[in-house]
DNA sequence: CTGAAAGCGCTAACAG
DNA sequence: CTGTTAGCGCTTTCAG
C-alpha cells in the first residue's frame, strides 16, 4: 500500500485527473468550477494526498528546493546564516540543500554538478575563496545565484555581505578614540573575499583617521583559525615594532591572541588592546569579553533567500549588492594604551617604561 | 541548450538508451561489451553529460537524499551532528535535506511530510522533544528511521547517543572524589529524552557513590537556556539548602550560573564547583574554564549515518541502540568545596567559615 | 469548464 | 550483449 497518487484522488472525486491536478494547484483552481474542486479537495484530504514532488519536479523542471552551498556547517558563521535562508525560504515551500565544500573548488564543482542534477531551482554561495576571477565563477550553467557573505567583483550575481568596511572604520575609530596610534593587523587568508577586503578596509580606515600603517605591523595568516592568530602575535611581538593594539580579522584570530598573552603573561587590554571580527557566541564571555565587530550573520542569510526569491518569481538577475549594516560590540578587551593612563607599577617605574618604546614590555 | 540527455548521449555513442544507461550505471555496467561501454563513457564525457537525479528518482522511487531533521541548527550542538551525518552518507551519493522544527511537533509532522514528498530514502531525526510516547512517533510510513541524540523507549527505531549516564557518572565521582557530598542538579526540560534521563542518571550515579540526593537541590528548567540556568541556581541559592557543587544539564544552564555567581561575587570554583555537560566551543575559555562532559557529536552523527546506510543497503530495520563514549573534560570550574582544603583567606578567618554552613557564604 | 493525450528523463522487464 | 517497450506521477497543451 504505497502513498495514494493524484490518480486516486481522481478516481475518488470521480474526475479526470487532469481535472484533479488543476483542482489542487492554486494557480489553476479557477478554471475549475467550484463544485468539483470542492470534491477534489474533500477526496484529496480524505486520502491524506502528498502531491509527488519528484514527478513533479520532472514534469515542471523546478523542484521547490534551493542548493546551499558553504565551506563548514560547523563554522559558527554558517549556521546562522543557513538559518535565515531557510527561514526566508521555507514559507515559499523550499526545501534547502546544504553541502559542505572544505574550501576544496574542485570538489565545490562536484557538489554543484549534483545539487544542478538534482534540479535545486537555485543556489546561494556562501564560499568564500577567491581564486582566479574568471575559473572560479562556479558553473551555475544559468541557475539563479545568490552570493552570501561573500562577493566577487564584476560578476554578475546579486550578493549579500556585511558592510565590513564600516565595522572596520569603527573599530579602527574606537581605538583611536582610546589613544591607540600603533595599531597592528593580523589579517586572514588573502585568497578568500573576506581576508582581503578586510585588509583592505583597514588600510583605509587608518589612513581617514590619520594614522600611518606600517606594514611591519600586519601579518597575513594562511587560515582563519586559532593556532594562526596565536602564530601571528607570536611574530608581531617578537617583530621588534611596537605597537599597542590589535585588530584581527576574526574572532578565531583573536583568540589565538588571548592564547599568547596568556602564556607570555601580558594583561589585556593593560598591555594590549585586542578587537576581533564577527561577534561569535561566548566571545562576551571571555576574561576580558571580546570587543569585536557584529555581522547580522542570521540577516544576510536572510537577505540571501529574499534575493533569491526575486529571482525566482521575476526572472530578473539583477546584480545588486547589499550591505548589511554592522555594529562594534565593546567589550574589555579594549582600553586606552599602556602608559595613557598611566598604570600602577609603570607609574613609580616610569624611566624605563618611557624609554622604551612598548613592545619591550611584551618580551 | 538545456543540458544534454541520456538520449543525446546514445545518439552520440549510436546505441540505445538503455543501453546507454546500462553503460552509465556502475551496477549494470557488466551486462554491456567493453567496447560499446567506452563509447558511451567517452560521449558523455564530451558532451558533459550529468544524469537527471530526478528523472531516476522517478523511476526508481530512490533520491539519494536523507531528510535530516533538527530542531535548530543555530544551536551549536547540532552542526557537527549534521557534518558527521554528512560525511557518512556523501560518499555514497548521498545528499542532505535539513529542516528545523523549532520544537514545534505540528511543524516537525508538515516538514517530514514534504520530505517524504520528496522521496528522500530515509530520515534522521535529532529532535528531542518527547511527548505522547504514541502520539509522537513521527509518521515515517515505512521509511527507514535513525535517530540521532535521541532514544524514544519502546520504539523500533535504531538509535545513537551518548552514553550520558557513564558521563554523569564520571561527573559525580569526579565532584565526589574531590569532597563533595551536596551536589545540586539544574535539569533541562523533562519532556526531552535528553532532560529526563540525565536527570535519571544523576540520581542512580549519585546513588552509586553513596550520596544521597536531596530534592530540594533539584531544578527543572523549561528549556536549555541560559537565562534558565540563571534562574535555577539563583533559586537553589536563596532555597537555603547548603551545597557545594551544582551538575548543569548542559552548558547553556551552567553559563546561566557563571552569570549569577559573577553577579553575587561568587568564585568559581572557590565557593560553587560547576559543572556541564556537552563540551560546546569555547567553554574552555571561559574564566574558570568549565569542567563538562564532552559529548562526541560528530561521532554519533557519524555513527548515525552509518546505520542508515545500513538500513538502505541491507533492508535491516534492527532498533539496535549504538551508546558512544564520553569523556569529562576536567578544568578549572570544579575543585574541592569550600573548607576542605583551607583556602589562604579562610585559613586566618576560620571561625565564621566554620560555623556556618557552606550555603551562607552565597548569600 | 473538463477530458484526452503526450511527455519530462530515466531504468527495468522482457525479447531477441 | 543490446534493443524494445513501458511507465514512474505529474502538468500542460489541445480539443471538445
Amino acid at each position: 500500500m504505497s502513498l495514494p497518487t493524484l490518480r486516486d484522488v481522481a478516481a475518488m472525486a470521480g474526475v479526470h485527473p487532469a481535472t484533479a491536478s488543476r483542482a489542487l494547484n492554486p494557480g489553476t483552481r479557477s478554471l475549475i468550477s467550484a463544485r468539483t474542486a470542492d470534491r477534489v479537495l474533500r477526496a484529496a484530504e480524505q486520502l491524506g494526498y502528498q502531491p509527488n514532488a519528484v514527478a513533479r519536479s520532472l514534469r515542471t523542471s523546478r523542484s521547490s528546493s534551493i542548493g546551499v552551498v558553504v565551506p563548514d556547517l560547523t563554522n559558527p558563521l554558517f549556521p546562522p546564516i543557513v538559518r535565515g535562508i531557510e527561514d526566508a525560504l521555507a514559507p515559499h515551500g523550499y526545501v534547502l540543500l546544504i553541502v559542505n565544500t572544505d574550501n576544496d573548488p574542485a570538489h565545490e564543482d562536484r557538489l554543484i554538478a549534483s545539487l544542478r542534477s538534482r534540479s535545486v531551482d537555485g543556489l546561494i554561495l556562501a564560499t568564500a575563496r577567491l581564486g582566479h576571477p574568471l575559473l572560479r565563477v562556479p558553473d551555475a550553467g544559468g541557475l539563479p545565484v545568490v552570493l552570501a557573505n561573500r562577493r566577487t567583483e564584476g560578476l554578475p550575481f546579486p550578493s549579500v555581505t556585511a558592510d565590513d568596511a564600516s565595522g572596520i572604520h569603527a573599530a579602527v575609530a574606537h581605538l583611536v578614540g582610546l589613544g591607540h596610534r600603533r595599531i597592528a593587523h593580523i589579517a586572514g587568508p588573502q585568497d578568500t573575499s573576506t581576508g582581503l577586503g578586510r585588509l583592505r578596509a583597514f588600510r583605509s580606515a587608518m589612513h581617514e583617521h590619520g594614522v600611518p600603517v606600517d606594514g611591519a605591523l600586519i601579518r597575513r595568516t594562511s587560515a582563519w583559525l586559532e593556532d594562526e592568530g596565536a602564530r601571528a602575535l607570536s611574530d608581531l611581538l617578537d617583530g621588534g615594532t611596537e605597537f599597542s593594539a590589535v585588530f584581527a580579522g576574526n574572532d578565531m584570530l583573536a583568540l589565538g591572541c588571548y592564547d599568547v598573552l596568556a602564556e607570555r603573561g601580558l594583561r589585556c587590554p593593560d598591555d594590549l588592546s585586542i578587537v576581533g571580527f564577527n561577534d561569535m557566541p561566548l566571545v562576551d564571555k571571555l576574561q576580558p569579553g571580546l570587543t569585536t565587530v557584529r555581522i547580522p550573520h542570521y540577516d544576510i542569510g536572510w537577505e540571501a533567500g529574499r534575493l533569491m526569491l526575486e529571482q525566482l518569481t521575476r526572472g530578473e538577475q539583477q546584480a545588486k549588492a547589499v550591505l548589511m549594516p554592522v555594529s562594534l560590540s565593546v567589550r574589555h578587551s579594549t582600553g586606552p594604551p599602556p602608559g595613557d593612563s598611566a598604570p600602577p607599577l609603570r607609574d613609580t617605574a616610569a624611566a624605563p617604561y618611557a624609554v622604551e618604546p612598548q613592545v619591550q614590555s611584551f618580551e
